[in-house]
DNA sequence: ATGGTAGAGTGTCTA
């Protein structure tokens, strides 16, 4: 089975570009943030014509999170026991859907961005991500990928410029404290050990020609529990996704599995 | 400190 993650920053104009996508990589699931759509506005007879469900969550122009499977989409759940909210309207609930995928629980997570280290925002990532780890830790014991754009990166190789970060999100200490939260719980980053290397990203502004240059970030995730890791067998970034004309500013993460 | 680009949708907001 291959499980992919991708911050499509927007479904709808870049829906040719999915599609191609799974067509190219054979994918079987196909975890989705920044739909920015609600459910009722996706294009979705691409997909089903090609055997897949979809299952979406989504309020606002900004958010909404999706999951694409051709291998079973059931009790899917629209975020996440706790999980806070912020502001008026509450936006949360477009930022986690779980499903169950051929026998694997599929989390899409889009991790609130936190915006300034002195931004209510900011607080309410680090809560977002505590709850999270709260009712992850009742998951662990599954076959369970927490994936999506976590916006945090986790190690100084993860960011094109460290010293250029220092006072910003995605890097401080209680950000990276509350990642490694999972990874002290069990649950691996199944990427990374196929992946290595500095200068490897997943993210690229799109300001700058920040892709040009390969000036990026590592934000996106595939945090995979015990009994999932151990059924990985590959994964890849598909930077070249990233080039050209209508790009994302986000790569998608592609991992094989093979459960027992 | 600011600005640069892109996508939502017409006013700015978000990243």
């Amino acid at each position: 089975m291959r499980i992919a993650t991708w911050n499509v920053n927007s479904l709808r104009s870049r829906i040719d570009r999915v599609e191609a996508f799974l067509d190219r990589h054979d994918v079987d699931v196909l975890a989705l943030q920044e739909t920015k759509a609600r459910e009722e506005q996706l294009p979705l007879m691409g997909l089903t014509s090609r055997g897949y469900e979809v299952a979406a969550a989504g309020v606002n122009q900004w958010n909404g999170v999706a999951i694409i499977s051709r291998v079973g989409l059931e009790d899917v759940e629209v975020g996440f026991p706790g999980m806070p909210t912020f502001g008026e309207p509450p936006v949360a609930e477009s930022r986690a859907i779980g499903a169950t995928c051929g026998g694997v629980r599929v989390w899409s997570l889009y991790v609130p961005n936190g915006r300034k280290v002195d931004d209510p925002h900011y607080v309410y990532k680090l809560e977002w991500l505590a709850r999270l780890r709260e009712s992850a830790q009742g998951w662990v014991d599954t076959p369970t990928a927490l994936v999506g754009d976590w916006n945090v990166a986790p190690r100084d190789e993860d960011v094109f410029d460290i010293l250029a970060f220092a006072g910003s999100t995605h890097v401080t200490a209680p950000e990276r404290a509350a990642f490694q939260g999972f990874i002290d719980d069990g649950y691996d980053d199944v990427v990374r050990p196929h992946t290595p290397g500095p200068e490897v990203y997943t993210y690229w502004d799109y300001f700058r020609q920040r892709y040009e240059r390969n000036r990026g970030l590592r934000i996106d995730f595939v945090l995979g529990s015990p009994s999932f890791a151990a059924g990985v067998t590959g994964a890849f970034i598909d930077r070249d996704e990233r080039a050209g004309k209508g790009a994302s500013d986000h790569a998608p993460v592609v991992v094989d599995l093979d459960l027992p």
